[in-house]
DNA sequence: GGGGAGAGATGCCGC
DNA sequence: GCGGCATTTCTCCCC
């Protein structure tokens, strides 16, 4: 045990990013309060302060501590405790570790970031280049319109030019998209002092009570997917789902 | 290199949560395409086929796969790659080795869930016990309110019997929560057949836009937040952030 | 830093 | 399963 501790307080001294597997229970208190009884989980201490409390199943961890965040290895009566402030955040986490499996620490160095195909820009810049996708005669006029009220996806006029909000949704068309694409047409119709302004949400599907509110408020659906292949894709190599 | 690849072969084998730290590339398929060039990262393989990737900065995964994904080790003229699929999904995932500077596993037992004092429902629920917090004379009906366009946190009448929807928010309410209780306030004057119906955004502070919106529509603004203390702090423990 | 909105959101609950 | 929605959302972008 006292092995492990000196390898956290190392790792974390050194600014390095430290793995603790451990068998722990977490308090945490700041913008809610939370604990978490006794049992095996991954502690994850990054170089920037970020801490992260994973349970061995799911995408999300069960606790974090943001990016700033002080930690401290402290030995009390009854036993070690992992603790953590956010002073700035006044954000606290205190964990007691029961046993811990292993500890592991490397100094971590990233300048890369990703890339990403197949976002809702993706597809608001898709139909800027190919307005037809919406309608014959479409014609778009800005990307990110902003309004005091939100900022509008994609803006333009039809062939009887009439002014186009469209809302678009790189996944299914909800509740609240419509009334996002509501709120931008009302802004618009009062900013321009029109009476007609159309309003079309732009997704590749829609459940059935968006639609029924889309059409009890005379606005449009046009189901459209975001293009989702990046350049090196396009370019004919080897597909990734192919190996 | 050979042993760390047979650690991970075995912790995946033997379905145990193993963490590796290595300089590597990453490719996405799936709802979106993404590339991530080689950096120093960590990778986590949970049991139940969750797969992270981080960044040595973020509390987000920069690359991750969900649960039921399926990994393996694989060995190529160019290097070891780490290949994941998640058939159901159509996710696949490509991860080029290119240094691995250690590899930990450790078969994690969890069987307890986190407790979290001071959500949106809590303050819903101290509205229904205390509801002199809304005004004097405000009698709550009914929690959750399902309706076809969505469902009311907090559902009653003031004191001259009109009815009142209450939207709450834990922090800042926006844009977003002031259309969303316009939604609620229009769907029960339609379903019961109203005139007027006063609808309340209570959360603890609102941003200008939306106070103006919440006006231009009728709408009040009551400032409230949730209760945030778990029961053994309530019993006179010391508090987390006493330590 | 605050506001506004997307996200490969995730997770929860209800039908 | 989908739908609707909160989240210690996180992250990005713009003012």
């Amino acid at each position: 045990m006292k092995d492990f501790i000196d390898k956290i307080k190392t790792a974390v001294e050194n600014n390095e990013t430290a793995v603790i597997s451990a068998n722990c229970s977490v308090s945490y208190s700041g913008r809610v309060e939370s604990f978490l009884p006794a049992g095996d989980r991954l502690i994850i201490i990054k170089s920037d302060g970020n801490l992260l409390v994973h349970k061995p199943n799911g995408t999300a961890p069960v606790n974090y501590m943001k990016e700033g965040t002080k930690h401290e290895i402290v030995r009390e009566e009854n036993g070690f405790f992992l603790k953590s402030k956010n002073t700035f955040l006044k954000d606290f986490m205190n964990i007691h570790l029961h046993r811990i499996h292993f500890v592991n620490s490397h100094a971590l160095e990233d300048g890369e970031d990703i890339t990403v195909a197949g976002t809702e820009k993706h597809m608001a810049e898709m139909i800027m280049e190919k307005p037809e996708l919406i309608e014959k005669g479409f014609k778009p006029l800005s990307l990110e319109e902003h309004t005091k009220y939100g900022f509008i996806d994609v803006f333009g006029h039809d062939k009887n030019n009439i002014l186009v909000v469209i809302e678009c949704k790189r996944q299914n068309g909800d509740l609240k998209a419509v009334t996002q694409l509501r709120r931008y047409v009302e802004k618009i119709k009062e900013l321009k002092g029109l009476n007609k302004v159309r309003g079309i949400l732009a997704c590749p599907q829609i459940s059935a009570n968006a639609k029924q509110m889309l059409e009890d408020w005379g606005f449009e659906y046009k189901s459209i997917g975001p293009p989702k292949y990046l350049e090196k894709h396009k370019k004919g190599q080897k597909k990734l789902h192919e190996f």
